[in-house]
DNA sequence: CGCTATGTTGATCCATATCAATAAGTGTGG
DNA sequence: CCACACTTATTGATATGGATCAACATAGCG
């Protein structure tokens, strides 16, 4: 592992309450590797061995089941996946696969778990990413269940504004046929989703999307904090 | 709280690698109360105040946006309930209403930071709960994400048998409108699925539901380890 | 450049929702 | 214990959101 790569690591809220000695542990006997796009991390139903961070790039977590498939979720600097299946020495219930050129850092799986035992700021940290990490899959749920693809499109996009600094104009950080196995609709549906709502200000050329009506398309959207907040 | 119900939470998961003193701190301030069906105990977007321990009945956690309701979960004995929000000092995600006459332990969220805080036994058994629930949910998306409603229909009679020790003839445990709710559709659709199974050996009658011909529903239903197992 | 993957558009089909009517439970009070 | 009211389940008819199929356009990329 390069030395400067240490600094950010140790900086994450996974790691910032852990004992100098085994944050050294952990950080010996793992390593840093640039994939580039395409290239499968993980299967699921392997066993975990290593548990992941996203140092740049972007990494998309999807399922398959009886030759079909379906995107996840995105994980995108700096942050970890499968931590769950890491810790319960569980087998994945997603593949990963890079999405773009990324930097990847391995953390022996077993060296995690026994730093997890023996360290109680790592043990809490562990804690508040799960809590985290549920609360996410809990609102991507509600979002799938409570709305029709249009709302779920418009809401996205709201969520993209927000994280692009509440930009009117920003770029789809995925490609569309992702974005639609996300959502949950194919992509000649998210097409003319799209055009759905362009009478409510959204203008979308190739990636970039324009929101010239915001108030329009949150009426539309009507976004709630307990589905599409980011943090809370 | 009642002396003879104390065992029973010390023998949870969650409480049985705490001290005995946190454990007493942590009993001393919670209390039992018995709720009638249709109780709703909490409210999404409400503050958490306390985290809930079924001990008898069934709770369902449900979510609501726009007018629309959706089924997100049950809870049977003896599992908590909003173990996330509680930790994280967070808003509910979902909403609780027990299902049956219902014996709940609550326990002041205040009290369960503190002992958190404080006691490492505690906090790892916190991970290895979130960790469960986490993988729950996601398997619940993959399920609603990859599945038509015929098959995630199959796939949960053939959960329900296994829960039921593998018996030819089992009850639904829930009322079918809600069973709908949860499998994410609509009441009568579900009714037309039930039909649409018969061929494959499913005869339900009420709540009472036989399989006569495994072998043929799971060549339809398919069930995948990574969708369909409890605890792994 | 030209090939291949991605995105768009149109036509059609299908799964599921909705609407409506009836039947069957379930609980309540007389 | 029965009659009534009310909720839940079923069934049929119809509507519709979204999928599929097919053709074409476009954009990356070697």
């Amino acid at each position: 592992m390069r030395p400067e790569d240490i600094p950010e690591i140790r900086a994450l809220d996974l790691f910032r309450d852990m004992s100098e000695e085994n944050f050294g542990d952990l950080v010996r006997g793992g390593y840093v590797q640039t994939f580039p796009p395409q290239v499968q991390l993980t299967t699921e139903g392997d066993h975990s061995d290593f548990l992941h961070i996203v140092l740049t790039g972007s990494v998309e977590m999807f399922a398959t089941w009886n030759g079909r498939e379906t995107s996840m979720a995105t994980v995108r600097p700096i942050s970890t996946f499968i931590l769950a299946a890491t810790i319960k020495d569980a087998p994945y219930l997603m593949s990963a696969r890079t999405s773009e050129k990324s930097r990847i850092i391995l953390l022996p799986s077993m060296d995690v778990r026994a730093v997890f035992e023996n360290d109680n700021g790592f043990a809490r940290a562990v804690v508040s990413e799960l809590a985290q990490c549920y609360r996410a899959v809990v609102k991507t749920s509600k979002d799938l269940k409570l709305r029709s693809s249009i709302e779920r499109l418009a809401n996205y996009l709201l969520r993209s504004r927000r994280r692009a600094g509440d930009a009117p104009e920003f770029e789809l950080l995925l490609e569309k046929r992702r974005l639609a196995s996300f959502l949950g609709m194919t992509p000649e549906n998210l097409s003319r989703a799209f055009k759905a709502l362009r009478p409510y200000g959204v203008e979308v050329e190739g990636a970039t999307v324009r929101i010239t009506d915001l108030d329009s398309l949150e009426r539309l959207a009507k976004p709630s904090p307990l589905i599409d907040d980011f943090s809370t």
